[in-house]
RNA sequence: GUGGGUGUAGCUCAGCUGGUUAGAGUGCCGGGUUGUGGCCCCGGAGGUCGGGGGUUCAAAUCCCCUCACUCACCCCA
């Protein structure tokens, strides 16, 4: 019979992980909390059609790349490529601009994407999500990226690059798309097959085509930020003042566009200098024709998203540093000891120690072997003898130095020798 | 979807141009005085050499196919 495995691009999270995972969470949730962002919980199946409407048909990630399904039901339904657009979906489903002018959401789960498995990259990924609707004010988008800044640093991340960007909006897009595509004309042949192809279908995305042939004639191609209109440039010009307040260094890259439909204006992202191509840890943008897009009123929105596997990638620490040792391992000979061992090590458990011991009957030796190798502090020898004697050898690991206390009222004597 | 790399012990890997019972380090288990860890020493368990086919007297080693993993492209977090 062979072995069933894990289905490819999806990966287990293991103790050793797991630890750096909540420490990562927790971090989130406390820097959230202190600018007044909310938890939602989101469905990780949704109607097919959300996505489709929300991040745009012709995208990468609907045409190809999402896990679709038909149901029992016959209704299409979609695992969830990215949460925006669930976000707005429940935002909108439960009315609520009606209690809160100004909603601020946070979100950490999984998301599907059927792409090759590369390095940071992941067909199960997950990601941290924060949204805020409701308002455009450019003080919003400022506070967000702050506060990305400095969750990130936070959590031990240094050497980040911020980048910025406006892409526009409906009413001053076209005109610069019409641009780049005249300029470009009569220089297809120099372009990449991809760029040729975009060129019908997305062609800002040739902006960052990292082929050097298309660089080099993109670089000299028209700049978005020219041909903002006047909303979007004093939209864009307040966003930089205030991130500079703040004394966040970015740079702007005009090259910078997003795969999504929905974006428009401010876009921003994380770059690290971490190795491997995907050196994205954070990206996001303001999205303010979402909502209209999925059948609610106009809402403006803007949120980013940060690739959890990529962030716990780059954390300096050590996965050992995560890791909550025993404070204390039982070692017992004989039945009445092993007997009594069972019995104080759960009532320390239950007293908030951490408590280990060994429960197949080995040498003393192999008990101490074990002690050691789970890195206890303190290792408590109960014997046949001590038992008769109504004591114990209390030992302190790291000075190799013991003690002899009585089993009377043990736990106390444990908790008030052990503390930390 | 396209291209490159790699699949040998739980883990990291060595096995040159094919040649006796496939190795190391680490981890695991046990021992080195009768009831005391780490360092050191000794012993032990553990492998369909990813799978299938072929060439050969002989294949972990050469050839073909297949699968998996991995890196990169596309795209994105």
């Amino acid at each position: 019979m062979d072995k069933i495995t894990a289905i490819r691009g999806f990966k287990d999270i293991l103790p050793g992980e797991t630890e750096k995972w909540a420490f990562v969470e927790e971090k989130a949730r406390e820097i959230f909390a202190n600018f007044g962002i909310r938890e939602i919980k989101l469905p990780i199946l949704e109607k097919t059609e959300l996505f489709t409407r929300g991040i745009g048909e012709t995208t990468d990630i609907v045409e190809k790349e999402m896990y679709t399904f038909r149901d029992r039901g016959n209704e299409y339904l979609t695992l969830r490529p990215e949460a925006t657009a669930s976000v707005i979906r429940a935002y909108l489903e439960h009315n609520m601009h009606e209690s809160e002018p100004l909603t601020k959401l946070f979100t950490i789960g999984p998301m599907f994407r059927r792409e090759r498995p590369q390095k940071g990259r992941f067909r199960q990924f997950h990601q941290i999500n924060v949204e805020i609707i409701g308002q455009k004010d450019p003080r919003v988008d400022a506070e967000l990226m702050l506060m990305l800044v400095q969750f990130l640093s936070a959590v031990g991340l240094s050497h980040l690059k911020l980048e910025i960007n406006s892409l526009g909006c409906p009413r001053c897009r076209p005109a610069f798309r019409k641009t780049v595509i005249s300029f470009l004309r009569g220089k297809e042949n120099g372009l990449c097959p991809d760029c040729r192809r975009r060129l019908k279908t997305n062609p800002l995305r040739i902006f960052d085509c990292k082929v050097e042939t298309c660089r080099e004639i993109i670089s000299s191609a028209p700049v978005i930020l020219d041909f903002l209109c006047d909303e979007c440039r004093e939209h864009f010009e307040k966003v930089k003042e205030y991130l500079t307040i703040f004394g966040i260094s970015f740079e702007i890259n005009t090259k910078m566009v997003r795969g999504l439909d929905y974006y428009t204006q401010t876009a921003f992202e994380v770059i690290t200098e971490s190795p491997g191509a995907q050196n994205a840890v954070a990206g996001g943008g303001r999205y303010d024709g979402l909502s209209k897009e999925l059948g609610g009123e106009d809402f403006p929105g803007i949120g980013f998203a940060i690739g959890f596997e990529r962030l716990v990638s780059m954390i300096p620490m050590k996965k050992e540093d995560f890791v909550k040792h025993p404070r204390l391992f039982i070692a017992a000979l004989g039945e009445d000891a092993q007997k009594f061992a069972f019995t104080l090590t759960n009532k320390l458990r239950m007293a908030g120690i951490r408590t280990e011991m060994d429960l197949s009957d080995k040498s003393l030796k192999s008990q101490m072997r074990r002690s050691n190798k789970l890195e206890c502090p303190y290792t408590l020898i109960v014997g046949q003898k001590e038992i008769e004697e109504n004591k114990a050898e209390l030992r302190n690991m790291e000075e190799g130095t013991q003690e002899t206390v009585e089993l009377d009222n043990i736990i106390e004597r444990i908790q008030l020798r052990i503390r930390d």
